[in-house]
DNA sequence: ATGGCCTGTTACACAGGA
């Protein structure tokens, strides 16, 4: 079973690329994020048309997660209020970043994790916030599903190995260290990086700034991620960045991360 | 040090991204 994540930073503006990627690599499932259109508005027909299914959770001009699967997914779960009480949860379900389903008893969790502008600002209190809801959100999705891939735009690098360069990275946003030691702590639960089962070295990357001709000069960051139980990870057969798309013309800042167990 | 570039909006610059 094969599972991809893409950020592909509006999926009407993208369409053509998504769908022609996924003609050759024909996964199991497909996790989208920063859709970027209100549900109503999605393509939907695009995949319907290719003999996929569309699950999607959307909003106005940001965010949005969806999920394209080749049979259809069972029990699909949007957003944390699925799981989480209405209390608990608060306002962190206003923006739309959390779609789940189960796919041949796995349950794959696809996240838009905020990205949280710049350190100390409001929206870096909101994603710390919204990572710790996601550690509770996780963990009542483990104990229930042993099977659990847990995928998406993460925002976040763990390691130095993770980013080119990795000076003055301390006040960067996406690898401060309290943003790290809070993904820490939801990994802490059970949670194992798929792609650091196959591959040590540095230099491979998921997202390329569109300024300062980064791809070309591959100064990137692996912010996309694959973590998975301990029973997936050690099925685990592969995990790949595939960086043909953020070749293309009009291309996505991220580029595909493919898992398969 | 700063901004570089891209997307969607009811726009004719802005917010947000990372």
């Amino acid at each position: 079973m094969k599972v991809a994540s893409w950020n592909v930073n509006s999926v009407r503006t993208r369409l053509e690329q998504v769908t022609g990627w996924l003609e050759t690599n024909p996964v199991d499932v497909l996790c989208l994020q920063e859709t970027k259109v209100v549900d109503e508005d999605f393509p939907v027909d695009a995949f319907t048309d290719m003999d996929y299914h569309a699950y999607i959770y959307g909003q106005k001009s940001y965010n949005g997660v969806a999920l394209i699967s080749k049979e259809p997914l069972e029990d699909v779960h949007m957003g944390f209020g699925a799981v989480i009480n209405s209390e608990t949860v608060g306002n962190l379900d206003d923006q739309k970043r959390v779609i789940s389903g189960v796919c041949n008893n796995v349950r794959v969790v696809n996240l838009y994790v905020p990205n949280g502008s710049s350190i100390g600002s409001d929206k870096y209190d909101y994603k710390l916030s919204w990572l710790a809801l996601l550690k509770q959100y996780l963990t009542a999705q483990l104990a229930a599903h042993p099977q659990l891939n847990v995928c998406g735009d993460f925002n976040i690098a763990l390691e130095s190995r993770d980013i080119h360069g990795d000076k003055n990275r301390d006040k960067h946003i996406m690898a401060s260290p309290v943003e790290r030691e809070t993904l820490r702590d939801v990994l802490s639960i059970g949670l194992s990086d798929a792609f650091r089962k196959f591959t040590e070295a540095g230099g491979h990357y998921s997202w390329w700034d569109y300024r300062t001709n980064s791809f070309a000069r591959n100064t990137g960051w692996r912010i996309d991620h694959h973590y998975l139980s301990p029973q997936l990870y050690e099925q685990a057969k592969s995990c790949t960045i595939d960086i043909t798309p953020r070749g293309l013309e009009r291309p996505s800042d991220h580029t595909p991360v493919t898992v398969e167990y």
